[in-house]
DNA sequence: CGCGACGTTGATTTGCCTCAACGATTGTGG
DNA sequence: CCACAATCGTTGAGGCAAATCAACGTCGCG
């Protein structure tokens, strides 16, 4: 199992006694498409990786309309960061679904703050993960705040080509904040552009 | 100056060696009204610490729009993230305007890199601060997706009442991504119904 | 084959924008 | 201390992007 540690953390060496305390705290996940991984509400206290398949974390509204917050495919971390890092409670209030046949490792967030504590190296890695996360988010919102949904769109399959090619249009138009027939529309007059 | 420490690192306890060298990686910072801290396209490399005043952080569009990607006020940091922490390059998207004569502390990435690594205590406190604007972020990108223009203003002006009372309402219009004229009817008709 | 899931298309509505004009408030120089 | 300009907020008219509501193709699969 140490090859999915290597994986994990990327470029970290770890000792032998490393590797076993590291292996003590990760468990393998296996889900189905269609399985969740977490519902709204319940308490949520542990972190996945995503080692295949895809994933997709929403909110669904007052009106029972679905919002994307985040897909996630191999090599991405997902949870529901409003709970597990908000300070106001550690309820669900998103759910997540996977849209593809996946396996994941987890870890408690309460193992994770301990790995971080003890070994320098995970904590660093964290702060390096975080802060290029965090320097997405300003992308997202600024592309929120400045660009039409065209162009939204545009960006998304660019950036994220994998992805588009794994999911549902309407799981994409979810992500992007509109509906799938706006998407639709969009499509189709990207695609006449292009002739 | 240890006092500015003790604000800055709440709540952590520093030996009388670490507070040396924390104060000699800090550099005050006095801006006034309409001073810029950052504009588009400089290199970037530190980090600002607010003491005192408030400050925006804003992106400007093809079309000379501006967008506000965040206030700051007493004990928010601020920075350009996307240069600072994004992996494609240090040149400043976004400029940072004082708005109210402020204080700030400022520390180079780089420094604050080695702090996190000479002492954990300093990554720790780095990994909360990060988590908690994490969670921010995604309540955010929830916000803009699912909440109308006055619902967002309804939670502007909740979440933060001394913002809201010490910045012009058109950089509120800003942050929320509507103009002012919009935010002007909103404002009434919230009024209106509150008679 | 027939059903359900998915995507597309059309008609209409709506929330917010744009452009334009006009009060209210604040600051500054005579 | 007033006059004036600049800044800021409000109001109105018209327009547009995307939502809503509804219907219809198309594809895969039991």
């Amino acid at each position: 199992m140490s090859s999915i540690i290597a994986e994990i953390f990327t470029k970290l060496d770890f000792s032998d006694a490393e590797l076993v305390v590291l292996e003590s705290k990760l468990k393998r996940v296996t889900l189905q498409k269609g399985e969740f991984l977490l519902q709204a509400d319940v308490h949520v206290d542990q972190l996945y990786y995503v080692h295949t398949g895809c994933l997709r974390s929403y909110f669904s509204d007052a009106s029972g309309k679905e919002h994307i917050l985040q897909f996630a495919v191999k090599g991405w971390w997902i949870s529901d960061y409003i709970a597990l890092f908000g300070s106001d409670s550690s309820k669900a209030v998103s759910y997540i679904e996977c849209i593809q046949d996946a396996i994941l490792y987890s870890i408690s967030k309460h193992d994770f703050d301990r790995l971080c504590q003890d070994m320098p190296k995970i904590a660093y890695f964290h702060i390096r993960k975080m802060e290029g996360a965090f320097a997405s988010f300003q992308n997202r919102i600024l592309e929120n705040l400045t660009l039409t949904a065209k162009e939204r769109y545009l960006n998304f399959i660019d950036a994220y080509p994998s992805i588009e090619s794994s999911v549902k249009n309407y799981h994409i138009a979810s992500y992007l904040g509109i509906t799938t027939e706006s998407l639709s529309r969009i499509r189709k007059e990207i695609s006449s552009h292009s002739v």
